[in-house]
DNA sequence: TGCCAGGCCGGGT
DNA sequence: ACCCGGCATGGC
């Protein structure tokens, strides 16, 4: 399916480079990455301000810190109190299997690390394939549900496909890059939730419509 | 005012 | 192997 290249290179002249992912260390972006399941970016932001503010954004530090209180800190990015345990579960198993180091931890193959890091409580597929591409720079294909969305709108899918399905059809059809895999999944993020809302109304302009999630076609 | 956001888990079929 | 309810705040 060359098409995907093509998705990609549309995108790409469209909307630029997004910059992703918008953490300031490894570390933040795995905490960043948890906290943002189901969650709008703005939400997990005020969490991870407070928890700089806090100086916690260490494994060693989540570690130490109270449950409770952590998730009083990251209330405002929703589901606090799962999400808190969650946070609490990849420090344990980040000092327990590699001593606290994400260099070791990184330094497993990436097929390998996927299936420990989905075994920890609270890692699904997307969070492990985020984690992996945008804190580990290992070359995977992160699918959301925008990524589905978008191929069935182009009928390449027909929502009945496994995620690691979908994620084969982007990665075995274009060459495997960690640059690109990056901005592929944040130009698609980004259409989805920056065109065709009732509040923007953009659609009318947006030269990408055939590249919009159908239900927000509609919508709009 | 409701709807939804960069999912995941556990229990039930 | 799927399907579904629960989890929760903040922005529009």
């Amino acid at each position: 399916m060359p098409e995907l290249r093509l998705y990609y290179d549309a995108l790409y002249r469209a909307y630029g480079p997004q910059h992703w992912w918008p953490g300031r260390t490894r570390f933040e972006v795995i905490v960043g990455a948890i906290l943002t399941q189901s969650t709008s970016w703005s939400n997990v932001e005020q969490a991870l301000r407070a928890l700089r503010r806090e100086k916690l954004l260490s494994p060693g530090a989540l570690e130490r810190i109270s449950t409770p209180r952590l998730a009083g800190l990251i209330r405002s990015s929703g589901y606090f109190q799962q999400k808190a345990d969650k946070l609490k579960a990849f420090v344990h198993f980040l000092r327990k299997e590699y001593g606290g180091s994400l260099d070791k931890l990184f330094a497993v193959p990436t097929r390998e690390l996927r299936e420990q890091l989905m075994s920890v409580r609270g890692i699904g597929p997307e969070t492990a394939d985020s984690i992996l591409l945008y804190a580990g720079k290992h070359a995977v294909f992160v699918v959301d549900a925008y990524t589905r969305r978008i191929l069935e709108r182009h009928q390449l899918a027909d929502g009945k496909q496994s995620y690691e399905q979908i994620q084969e059809l982007f990665e075995q059809n274009l060459a495997a890059s960690v640059a690109m895999f990056n901005e592929y999944h944040a130009l698609i993020v980004h259409t989805g939730k920056h065109f065709c809302r009732k509040s923007g109304a953009r659609c009318e302009e947006c030269a990408l419509r055939p590249f919009l999630p159908r239900s927000e076609e509609v919508r709009g």
